[in-house]
Parts: structure tokens; sequence; C-alpha cells
RNA sequence: GGUGCCAUAGCUCAGUUGGUAGAGCAAAGGACUGAAAAUCCUUGUGUCCCUAGUUCGAUUCUCGGUGGCACCA
């Protein structure tokens, strides 16, 4: 049976040098499982692999993606598997290295190629901003009474107080005339139908003391800063947003922010850049939110 | 040197008409099947700066001290 090594973590661990080398050792490809480090113009902030880097292994999902593009956990499962599915059937079957490397801290992207998701259809961009009005313009309540008319069984079971769960629900009870739960067939959390893969899984889980993390997330965020991470923000945003972005509220700007800059160490840039936070501020909320991000992190595989 | 103001949770501060105190942030724990670097939930005892006094009782009032800030010399 073919062998998959996935080595997930929290930021800022080590991961990308650890699977660096365990990929030049066997010369072996790694597939990138980072949510934001698929853009192509977001190299510095997202702590990408730099181009020596590249070289020293064969990357997938590693700047492929332009800003505006909208991806996601099911668009990354079905994308890996194909590179996986293409991985075996070129495979040398004398072989007894992994096939690759799955490497990254999305947690959800990881649990996806792992565990698989339910096959959800594509939500039209009309009910999806349909569903993104009844929020903004009627809140939270209006989701909650919505959603425990229109699929009662998930109401039981969702974070009721999470709008993007409940827009989720939504968004699907209306694209399929149904409910959304009758969509959650397999469970990824108990994993007992989970989707059959033509490989098994030996998972690593890098870490450090926290302490330690810490200590290197903060230094970490200040190399950014030194390599240009500001201009690279200014950057994405004019690209995104557009060149005018600069005279918009921050509220305006804010709301036209693509998901790919819904991003530690971007969305803290926009404030400083629209003149409204010291950028000792920015650096400080940067550091304080990938903390929390690596918290999330550790919290997820801890208990898993 | 004088006068005034301040001193409460890791930080910024609120408050107690005298009955030992609470918010935000931080921190910690947790949830999470297509936004997942997202989104959401839970958790607040600390010599209330120190000394003495008044009082049944002081973090709260008074005297003194220490530290900080401001203004005047």
């Amino acid at each position: 049976m073919h062998k998959l090594l996935v080595i997930c973590g929290p930021t800022a661990a080590g991961k990308t040098e650890y699977a660096l080398r365990l990929a030049e050792q066997w010369g072996i490809p790694i597939l990138n499982a980072d949510s934001r480090q698929i853009y192509r113009d977001l190299p510095i902030g997202t702590a990408a692999p730099t181009p020596d880097e590249l070289k020293r292994a064969k990357h997938y999902f590693v700047g492929t993606h332009a800003l505006n593009e909208s991806y996601n956990a099911g668009a990354f499962e079905r994308d890996a598997m194909t590179i996986i599915r293409q991985l075996i059937e070129e495979r040398d079957h004398k072989s007894e290295n992994p096939i690759a490397i799955l490497s990254g801290g999305s947690m959800l992207y990881i649990e996806a190629v792992c565990k698989g998701l339910d096959d959800i259809p594509e939500v039209p961009a009309s009910i999806r901003r349909e569903v993104q009005r009844l929020y903004t313009e009627q809140g939270l309540a209006a989701l909650q009474q919505a959603v425990q008319e229109a699929d009662p069984e998930y109401w039981a079971i969702v974070d009721q107080r999470n709008p993007q769960r409940l827009m989720h629900c939504l968004e699907l009870c209306r694209t399929t005339g149904g409910t959304y739960s009758a969509l959650r067939k397999r469970s990824a959390i108990s994993s007992q139908q989970s989707a059959i893969r033509p490989f098994v899984i030996e998972r690593q889980v890098i870490t450090r003391p926290r302490e330690e993390l810490y200590a290197r997330i903060n230094a970490r965020v200040h190399n950014m800063v030194k390599q240009g991470l500001i201009d690279e923000a200014d950057r994405a945003f004019r690209l995104t947003i557009g060149d005018d972005y600069r005279s918009l509220s921050y509220a305006d700007a804010f709301a036209r922010l693509p998901n790919s800059l819904r991003t530690v160490g971007y969305q803290e840039l926009l404030p400083y850049l629209l003149g409204q936070i010291s950028m000792e501020e920015a650096i400080t909320q940067i550091q304080t939110n990938t903390r929390h991000y690596a918290k999330r992190q550790l919290t997820w595989w801890r208990n898993r």
C-alpha cells in the first residue's frame, strides 16, 4: 500500500524545513496544505517556501492562485486527490518511500484529504449574496430563525451563534431545495465512513513548547516586516480593492477584501495603511493574532 | 522646593454613599464538513502602593510616607 506522509502542526513550528528535508532525502514531492500560501502575491506574509526552497523539491499548491480567486477545502480535496492519484500511477512500485508529503497548517484542508468531505454542490453567487444580505441587513437573529425553519436537524447541532455556519446551511438549503443535513452523510469527525483512499496515512504533528513557539512567532513577524510585508500588503490591496483603496473608509475597504486577504498579517495592516493605527500597533496585533491562530491549531490536533 | 492630581487583575481603566471589587484587552480551555490564517463558545481573588489613625469593620475617610504625572518656583 502506498503511504502519504502528513506533516501538520501550528504555524512557525518548523514544518516547512522539516518537510523539505524529508522530501529531498526521498526525492518525493510536497503537497502544500496551506490555505493562504496558495495565493501568488503573498509570499512574505504567509511565510511561503522561498524560491530557493522551492528548488529543493517539487511543490504543489504554492502561489498557484490569484488573490481574487476563491478556493476552499472541498476544492483542495479534489485537486490534491487528482495529483496523488497521478503520482501513484507514475510510481516505481519498488520504492518503499512515501508517495508524497502533505504538509501545512490548514486544519480542514488536511482533514479533507485524509478523511474526505461530503459532496456538496457549488453555491451560485446570487444565493451567496442573498444570504449575506439577510445577515448584514437583519442580523444574527434572522439567520437563526431561518435555519430553525429550513433545517431543524442542523439547528439542533450547530453553533447557534456562529453566523458563518448558519449562512453556509442556508446557502445549501436554498441551492438544493432540501436541507443541509441531508448532504452531511459522512461524518468527518468520527471518520467511520471516511472516503476510501488509495493510500495509508502516517501523520506527524510538529510542535514546540508554547513559550518557544510564541517567541518564534513574535520574531518572525518582525522579520516579515523587514522583508517588506507592508509593501506586499499595499500591493495586494491595490490589486484587489483598487488603486484608490486608501480613500475609502475602513469599513468599506474591509468589506471589499477578498477571502485571500482576510488573513493575519494583512487584515491588521489595512487600518495602518488607512492611517488609523500606528505601525507598532499593527505589528503587535499581527503577533497576537498569529498566536491565537497557533493556539487554535494546537487545540484542533490535540483533541483528535 | 511648593501646589494639585493619580496609585485597583499581566496591560488600560471602572467601582465600592465604609461591609475586601468588575469591564475591555492579554492569557488559558474548547467547538468547528467548502470563508478554516476564517468563524464561534467558555473562564476574572487581585497584599484594591505602604504605615499609622478613626471605626464593630477601611481598598473606600484622615495624617504621614513612597512612586508617577502636571503646573508654579
